[in-house]
DNA sequence: CCTGCAGTACGACTTGAGTCGAACTTAGCA
DNA sequence: TGCTAAGTTCGACTCAAGTCGTACTGCAGG
């Protein structure tokens, strides 16, 4: 609980598929690592990702695109694997597209005030 | 300052520097960067010095001996100066040791919740 | 003085990560 | 049927990081 996670009932992510997608493959909660989610976490765009997932909008998942970042689709196919690889996000193919959402309660659980710092993240000018 | 002035506990550290030896070269507070210190994190052996430096001694600098580590020591010279550079640890040369500790008040301020992860984390069997 | 010890400095090697272009896959739509 | 868009896969390139051996520095103790 505490900070970014909120309300997390009744979630009526889309328009409405009729079970979600099976998300991709994922560490589950016992495999998730400190010192691989902070790698994953190391690099500025992929604190970016997380910290926009986190801000901007918790409520859905967001596809690549929604993201705007203005770099070669294969950069940003590398950067979403890694993080989902990580377990730091949970990615669901909803037919084109790929959307990404933040492990918001797994991370919370496992490593307690994470994403909190990852919210309070200030990226450099 | 103050040093060890209040101190009546007889900490025998050393031959009594007069003042304590200046730091290594080192980020100010307002250069830490949580990516740069997550990416200092995310390595197993700097994550067990840290992890150690918090929980089996607060008190003390320690030297890299102390640890026992079985590595090369161009290998942990190479982990403690990544610590440090990153903001992570402080070291100060006594005499012929180049001694390491948290900078627990800094990383608290700037990342609070961090080293509670980092002491709360378990080595991979 | 000379040897031993703590640790650094430097250089070489290897591996992995980030970056990108180009070709491919697939859903939706006309 | 064929086009377009979202994203993947593959391979190549570059560069940083981890690893280690060896040589060096500088204090301490015989």
């Amino acid at each position: 609980m505490s900070s970014t996670a909120g309300a997390t009932a009744a979630i009526k992510v889309l328009p409405a598929p009729p079970g979600l997608p099976e998300p991709l493959p994922e560490p589950t909660v016992e495999e998730l690592r400190l010192e691989t989610v902070l790698g994953a976490l190391s690099d500025p765009l992929r604190l970016t990702i997380v910290r926009k997932l986190l801000l901007e909008s918790e409520q859905f998942d967001h596809s690549c695109g929604w993201f705007g970042f203005d770099r070669p689709k294969s950069s940003l196919t590398h950067h979403f694997k890694a993080l989902r690889e990580a377990g730091v996000t949970r990615q669901r193919q909803y037919g084109l597209e790929r959307r990404s959402h933040v492990r918001i309660d797994d991370l919370n659980a496992c490593f307690p005030g994470l994403l909190d710092l990852v919210a309070a993240w200030a990226p450099e000018v």
